[in-house]
DNA sequence: GTCTATAATCAGATAGAC
DNA sequence: GTCTATCTGATTATAGAC
């Protein structure tokens, strides 16, 4: 009832109710790994949090909802690991011009990026959203946090795209716009899951075998 | 009643039955190109087909069986466009040895499947199955046409790859195996819509660009 | 805010007349 | 074999007690 008591209760309150929305949107995360968004059930959700269905409803107003929130902080974890990568190459480029490297900063940083994501989805922790699935994409795009992160992420990987692509390190017959939408796609690359079911390779030689055929292709290097 | 028009008139049945059947498969394979297995609802084949629901269940016992005809057809159409490249290149076989040859033969007939698998799914004709889905996977794994046609499929390209990666044309460091997902995984590759959605480029430019990719992946060449 | 119980809807599948 | 009408089950979403 004091003044001096109730930000503290409240802000107690608040903490409970955000690690509750966390278990959610890591269940849901997970389950939209597992089965995609159509095959993931509100039921499901509910009993792997541990709550009623009724209880998600007051934090969620629907399906697409919980899904978008999911996304959202998938999202926010990709600008983190983007905006990490920038501030670790950062202190390099003080030393020399990278006019005539043999390495390409831009370069590591896509490879770099490309391999997180492959690990992810390997982890089972890479939502995937179904590119046909009309009522989830409705509810996306008109996401403001959603779209907002898309754009950063999309800006910093197309900035290096560009750049590696000046310096000669990723081929410029390809519109910038084709080298990203081929990364992202990545993210949803049956050829893991394949792969994995045959179980003749590692995780880590998987990753290894998409990762050469992202960057350089099935053919010979001549 | 007679022996002699009875067949005459029950192979006009059978005629106007398989007739029927085409016309369904070829909805099921557009609608599951357009909108996947999931979404695909069963009343909708029904009406595009221009029949009721209860009809098309006196032809196929479920909706899984629906889809898996449809695969079967189009894994049918992949079977003569493979025998076909390979009856057509078979004569040049007799004039020298592929030996020091500067273009590959195996190579060649594996970028012209991969360019008219993207051709198909650019015109909507590739049924998208989703990797995800349980029923419809257990139902074509079911499946002996499906499968001996997969299995057919996967045996003529696995002897390209094979071939090509001993005349040094394909990367030899990449098993076999997922050289051969990787193909596949053309026929769902979502940089095709993505690119498409953008507008910039047209059909053609869309699959050389995919074709580029596929080959010799976003960097550049050495 | 959480629960139990229930509404509302939709889609796959079937019954039975013709 | 095709139709209309219906069943069945699953799933999203909500009402109302506590």
């Amino acid at each position: 009832m004091s003044t001096i008591t109730e930000p503290v209760k409240k802000s107690f309150k608040v903490q409970m109710l955000e690690a509750r929305e966390m278990a959610i949107t890591a269940s849901v995360n997970r389950l939209l790994s597992e089965k995609g968004f159509d095959a993931m059930t509100v039921d499901e959700v509910a009993s792997e949090v541990g709550i009623a269905k009724a209880s998600l409803y007051k934090h969620f107003s629907s399906k697409e909802e919980l899904a978008c929130a999911a996304m959202v902080q998938a999202m926010q974890k990709a600008q983190d690991f983007l905006l990490n990568l920038n501030k670790a190459s950062e202190p390099s480029t003080a030393g020399e011009p990278s006019h005539h490297a043999t390495t390409c900063a831009a370069l590591n940083k896509l490879m770099a990026t490309t391999r997180w994501t492959l690990q992810l989805k390997m982890a089972g922790q890479m939502p995937t959203l179904p590119s046909q699935n009309s009522s989830l994409r409705a509810t996306l795009m008109a996401s403001r946090p959603y779209m907002d992160g898309l754009m950063q992420v999309s800006d910093l990987l197309g900035a290096w795209i560009v750049q590696a692509q000046k310096e000669g390190f990723i081929n410029s017959a390809l519109p910038p716009i084709a080298v990203l939408y081929t990364i992202y796609a990545r993210a949803c690359d049956p050829v893991l899951e394949f792969l994995k079911m045959s179980e003749l390779h590692t995780d880590e030689e998987i990753i290894d075998i998409v990762m050469t055929t992202c960057f350089a292709g099935i053919s010979a290097r001549s």
